[in-house]
DNA sequence: CCTCTTAATTCGTGCGACGAACTATGCGCG
DNA sequence: CGCGCATAGTTCGTCGCACGAATTAAGAGG
């Protein structure tokens, strides 16, 4: 149990009405911008290898992603979402965005910058929902642990 | 995985130092005011019967708690800290406010409200660690799920 | 006494996290 | 080219945690 706290909280909100678990709503968030390998998943959602492959299973015997033949590496596969699993990921994710721009509706900048720092976790490092963002920066604080 | 989740994060953290489990840690801050019954800690906790006792029957392998008969009702009993467990719990509980008491810093009231409100799952009804609060408050605004 | 309710546990199950071990593939060097 | 080492991903075993169904013993009320 490592998950990201606060967007957890939300994805699992959001997750339980598309019948997601916070993990694998997470999963489809971070392959609608194009499909991983499984070390990038697993660097970008901190599992450990073998956890990974749990998820990317639970999630692929739901149908909403597929294991593909990485054509560079043949020891790798790339992981993409199914039409069902976009489908799904596009839903989720504009639920989750929603909930999380209400969420520090009263939060002056500094303060959000502060609740990131806080909460760096909680936002990755790719184009998964980024929130507490000031629109003229590239990218989140995430502090690493 | 239905905990509270600012807390938990923090409880996640602190816990790390004393080998406890976000849950198990947050078992123990309950048990600090008094021991429960389990009925009154599923309640709290808001864990199925069956969930609570395989926490407490964990945190119990580990020695931090104990179970009592219930002297008004045979077929409860009371859980209650062990020695050991009252050592841990204080240690837990005092870093656990420490780390919390740093977190909105740079809130305003208003901000705090805000969040409370939003996170109010983060409050348990009791005795546990309250925060987001201001000092003329009586008791957060808690909202059931 | 009887019926219904309740407290807590057991059991089965699913999810998620980890590390060790493993197999097949890739890489770099002599 | 062959070899040793590294790597990608999976399997296995394990633990923690959450749930519902089933169960047993005790409690409550008529």
């Amino acid at each position: 149990m490592r998950s990201s706290f606060l967007v957890n909280a939300v994805y699992a909100e959001s997750g339980r009405e598309h019948g997601l678990t916070p993990q694998q709503g997470q999963l489809l968030c971070v392959l609608m911008a194009r499909p991983h390998g499984m070390s990038e998943l697993g660097a970008m959602l901190k599992l450990a290898k073998s956890s990974l492959t749990g998820l990317v299973d639970r999630t692929e015997r739901n149908g909403l992603v597929r294991r593909e033949p990485d054509p560079h590496d043949a020891r790798a596969v790339q992981v993409a979402l199914t039409a069902q699993g976009s489908k799904v990921a596009r839903e989720f994710y504009t639920e989750t965005c929603r909930r999380i721009e209400e969420l520090p509706g009263s939060l002056s900048p500094a303060d959000r910058g502060t609740l990131a720092d806080l909460l760096g976790r909680v936002v990755l490092d790719n184009e998964v929902p980024v929130v507490f963002l000031e629109p003229d920066e590239g990218g989140p604080a995430a502090r690493e642990h």
